[in-house]
Order: C-alpha cells, then sequence, then structure tokens
DNA sequence: GACGATGTCGAAAACGTTATCGATACCGAT
DNA sequence: ATCGGTATCGATAACGTTTTCGACATCGTC
C-alpha cells in the first residue's frame, strides 16, 4: 500500500520552488511566466502527477468546464439520453457529470431542483434536467429541459413529437383494420400525456372512427395501474380489439393481463407501445412500438447547452420526429 | 425570468437573525442549538430553499454522502452497470455521481488516474472505477474495481468469470457441430481477453479438437479492427464454420461483415458473442452470447464500495457466473 | 546614469462551507 | 451577593484554488 496524499498545488510549487500563484498560471496558461519557469513547472506537475481538485477550483472560477446531467434515476429512458450525450461531449472541451439524487424511487418530488441548487454555481457550468416537473431558472446559469413533464415552460427544451407519434400508432392499429381501439392513457398532469391521448383522438377523428369514451382510460404510465385498466377494458362485453398503450411499460403490463385472461397477442389482441425502451424489442411478442429518438435526444440537449453557454444565438426548442417501429404484436383484424 | 442568484448559507444566516455557523449546524444537526433556532432556520432554508454547495462543502469537510462511478465514456457496458448501481445505492444515504472524462474515444491512457485524482479527497467519499487498466490506490480513499483491464491488482474488484465463459461459448458451438472456429481476441493487453482467450483453447482442447493458429486473431475489442480481422478470416480459403468473436461488438461487427460477403448468419456462418449488451437483441440475427450480469456487477460494486467506508470486514474480490443466452446468430452445422 | 517600459513573480484576498473555541446569559445553590 | 455550571451562540481559521495587484529586475533609450 503505497502512502500517498492526495498532491495539490502548494506541493508543486514547493517542489518547483515558485509560488503557488505561478503554478495556478503555468496550469491556466496564463501570460506572465517565464518560459523556462513554465517548462519547470510543468515538469514537476508531471512527475507528482497533480491534478485540480474539482471543488477548490470550481469554488473560486465558478468555471469548471464541466457540464451536469441530472436525473432522477439512472434506468433505461435516462441512460439511453447519457450514451448520445456523451458521444455530443466528446471533443467539445467539457467533461460529462451525470448525477442522482438517488432518493428512492425518485418519487421525492423537487429533486431537480434539490440537485440543480447543489452543483449550480459551484462544479458544473450548466446543467440537462433529464424529465423535470418543477422548473425554475436561476440567473446566468444555463439549463435544458429533456422531455419535461409540463408544458412549455420558459426553458430551452428537447422533446419528441409525442403528437405525431400517437397519430402514427393509431394509424397503424386503422390501417390493420381495428375500430374498436382502446386508449391507456399517462398521468393525466404530464404533458406528453395529453399530447399521446390528442394524438390518438385525432387519427380516430381523421379516420372518421368515434371514439367510445368507455375505451380510453388513465393507466398513469405505470407498470401496476396499467394493469388493473387493461383488465378493466378487457372485461367489457364487447372489448377492444386493439389497445395504443401511453408507453412501454403499460403496453407489456397490458400484454401480461391479455395472457392472464386467455387472450392471444397479437391474435385475438394487438397492442402498441410508446418510447421503444429496449426492453420492447425483448419481451414476447416482441412490442410494436413507437420510437422516440432517446439518444439523439441526449447529443441534441446537449449541443444545445454548449451552445446556449456559448451565446450561439439559435432555436431554444428542438422536437425530434418519432417512428413506427412495427414488431409482433399487432396483427390485421380477421 | 427571475432574477435570482444562488442563495447561501450567509444569506440563510441574515433572513433568520443568526450566524452563519449556527446555520451550519442546524443543517447537520449537530449539539447547540435551541430548539426554537432550529425550527426558525428550518423555516427560512425551506423558504428561501437553500442548498448547500457540493463543492465548499467537501472542500471544508471532506465528506460529502457522495459516491463516484468514473468510466471512461457512457457506452452500453457503463451505462448497465450504472443502473445496477443505481439500484444499489438508493435509500443507502448516498448519491451518486457519474463522471466522464470524455476525451474522445476515451484512448487517452490514465484517465482513471487524472478523474480520480479529480474528484478525490473533494467531491466524493469513494469511487467506483469501470474496466481501469491503470489503478494506484491513494491513502484513505477507497476505490472498488470493476472488470479491470489488468489482473488482479491488490484493489478491491467486481467481475465475472471470463474464463467459463468463454468455454461456455466456445461448447456451445462444439456442441452444434462445428470444427472449424475461429476466435477474434481482444486487446492482448488486457486481462478479461486473455482469459476468453484461454477458455476458448481449453474448450477446444477438451473435446480433442486441435486449435488452428491461423483462426486466432486478434480484434481489439472494437468495431473497426474486428471488422477487418473478419474479414480476414472469411477470406480465408477454407474459412472457419463459426466464429467466436471476444466481445458483442466485435459480434456485430463480423455479422456486418459475413453480410457484406454474401454470407448468410447463421446459415453459413454461426456468430457467438460475449458481453449480452442490450444492442444485441436487437440486431438481426438476434445475437447469441454470453451474459456478463452487468446490473447485477453495478449493484455489487457499490456495496462491496459501501461495505468499506463502513469499515465491515468481507471479501474484496467478487466474481459473478456468466451465462449463455442462445439467441438466432449460431445453428446447427449441417 | 537616470528613467520609463517591460517582464517576472509572489502576497493576499476571496469563493462557501465546517469546526473549534471563547463569550455571554441564565440558572440554582451556597 | 457570589459562584460554578450549562445552554446557546458567533468570530474566526481553515480547505485548495484563482485573481488582482504591487514589488522588484532588467533593459533599452536619451
Amino acid at each position: 500500500m503505497v502512502f500517498e496524499q492526495r498532491v495539490k498545488m502548494s506541493d508543486v510549487a514547493r517542489t518547483a520552488g515558485v509560488s503557488v500563484a505561478t503554478v495556478s498560471k503555468v496550469v491556466n496558461g496564463r501570460y506572465g511566466v517565464a518560459q523556462a519557469t513554465v517548462e519547470r513547472v510543468q515538469q514537476v506537475i508531471h512527475e507528482l502527477g497533480y491534478e485540480a481538485s474539482l471543488g477548490a477550483q470550481s469554488l473560486r472560477s465558478h468555471r469548471t468546464n464541466v457540464l451536469g446531467i441530472l436525473v432522477a434515476e439512472f434506468e433505461p429512458f435516462s441512460t439511453e439520453l447519457l450514451k448520445g450525450a456523451s458521444r455530443e461531449v466528446a471533443g467539445s472541451g467539457y467533461q460529462l457529470l451525470a448525477y442522482s439524487s438517488g432518493d428512492g424511487e425518485g418519487a421525492a418530488i423537487g429533486w431537480e431542483r434539490r440537485s440543480l441548487a447543489r452543483l449550480s454555481g459551484t462544479l458544473i457550468d450548466g446543467a440537462v434536467i433529464v424529465t423535470p416537473t418543477v422548473v425554475e431558472t436561476k440567473h446566468g446559469f444555463h439549463v435544458v429541459a429533456v422531455d419535461p413533464h409540463t408544458g412549455p415552460s420558459g426553458l430551452p427544451t428537447v422533446d419528441s413529437d409525442n403528437f405525431a407519434g400517437a397519430v402514427l400508432a393509431t394509424d397503424h392499429l386503422l390501417s390493420l383494420g381495428h375500430r374498436r381501439i382502446a386508449h391507456i392513457s399517462g398521468r393525466p398532469d404530464l404533458e406528453s400525456a395529453r399530447l399521446r391521448e390528442a394524438g390518438f383522438r385525432k387519427a380516430m377523428a381523421d379516420a372518421g372512427v368515434p371514439v367510445d369514451e368507455r375505451l380510453v382510460r388513465v393507466g398513469g404510465f405505470r407498470t401496476e395501474t396499467a394493469a388493473s385498466t387493461a383488465a378493466e377494458l378487457l372485461a367489457l362485453p364487447d372489448r377492444p380489439t386493439a389497445i395504443f398503450a401511453g408507453n412501454d411499460l403499460s403496453a407489456i403490463s397490458t400484454v401480461d393481463v391479455a395472457r392472464g385472461l386467455g387472450l392471444g397477442v397479437p391474435d385475438d389482441l394487438s397492442v402498441i407501445g410508446f418510447d421503444n425502451i429496449p426492453e420492447s424489442a425483448l419481451v414476447d411478442p416482441p412490442l410494436t412500438t413507437i420510437r422516440q429518438p432517446l439518444q439523439r435526444m441526449g447529443a441534441e440537449s446537449l449541443r444545445l447547452l454548449i451552445d446556449l453557454i456559448a451565446g450561439v444565438e439559435r432555436d431554444t426548442h428542438i422536437q425530434l420526429p418519432t417512428e413506427l417501429v412495427v414488431r409482433a404484436s399487432c396483427r390485421a383484424l380477421r
């Protein structure tokens, strides 16, 4: 075991025979140090393996070249974003710091505000916040919201076209001949859920198919609640022949319930989801769904953040297209 | 736009009519503050939305309740670990901070040392380092290595049984009747690559099938290099009927190359990978591979780190089992 | 040889927090 | 009345950086 304390700037200074002020100038490439001194100090830095403390550095300078991604939890959705963001940040001169408050379930509301308060001003130069519910904007600190849960706020935002995606999903079912189509909607307080329901209604209206209101029910985007909703729908005397679930979790849950009732998917019931989380391809049957380009959303949000910090004038609302992914959970009505 | 600066401890102190010292005591729940004062200060903290600056806090106290996961880049491998780690950290009282140095390609060797130097001592109380190549241990700072690229160091380590996994993969191909089996190995300087090659040779030897040395070539674990290696193998006069690729990236790349040459997978060539990254299930054909329990590895590494910090006496080398995942990229030799 | 200009360096303050320790106020007991 | 003890609080010094600004040398110029 090596006995080795953290090597700090004063250690470098002492070894090189200069002051810490000079070392700082060398590290930051500032003017006013003799060439010979620069080289000597750099030599010592290299030998001692000195690296500036992020904490101390940011405390003083309010500039760290680190960007933050704040998430409630590292689950499939946010990690996909992370991959895209990571790719975008490479070569930009920034480093990436992903932070999770880690309160179980990410349930504690206001996590984004707390995490932001903890890291902003010090530590990071800007942040991407994933699926925030409440947003408030601090002066002089740049924030980009990805897939925000409330409607358009003042914040720069990256999201996908939930409305068009829902139309796509509904049209797909319609084109397969389905008419009794149900919709399991998400949490009513979430903008994305509202848009998906609106898209569903629009597609039905355009096709001249009246919506049976008993077939539109809240599923809450969650496995358990969606399951009971699906059970209700399938217990109806004239049950739907197809279900458009508000997200993939609900869809997967719906398939399970149908199975439990002895209904085959897609033989007796077609199910389509939304999101295209990686799990959707792995379930049986593989889920037909609407893809949100998550990695690209991650990349775009980072690009947007970097541009904002650099002061580039640009559009601050990016909406990416959604896309139909046909797998095996839907089939034509016989 | 709200004009709002970061609210700091002195703001709270002023509003509550006490000193910053008192506020600090309240925040940290230390003894020596009147009950009435505690309540008043907490009220103000809540109203102003005060949150301690991670940077300043750690600079002074060397204790932050934040654990770090250091990765070269956020790619599928590390994000899977992250999911597991995130689950484990919930409810532990710690928060999770994932950090990527973000040098393009993660190629710059020594990133783990630099990131560690940057964050340790300040900011984080301990760290999990993913696939480190060089490791050195600082005094009094706890580090766990996941899937380290060099052999057993002094560090606490979590990895999976690469050798047994390679045997599994090779046995699978053998059981399908293949005899001309190639191996695209990883970077020779990496322990996991060596173990996988060793497992391959062991399985071949046990089956009494001699290894044709021309069929064992370095692929380097990377898409491009694996592609050219695969091209070489498939250009051989008596080309292999099956390929065991060192990891899934190489395997996917190999399938692409085979396709390009007009070879069907699995009809004309069987391909098996290693890792079971989520992408493996999505490619066409879905990849048969060896699963490393990545999420569990992430969870175990965090558990180990927390125990080490808490001073729990325990085993510091955790090896998790690997598992064959049969999908559609291998078939019996006709 | 005196002078301003220029180049090089270090002392010291500041960033927002925590920890120590002394000051003050109040209490009951003698 | 005085005193020791206890509760409560605040001044102050750190933590490791960056930044400002003044000190000192050196140099070319007239």
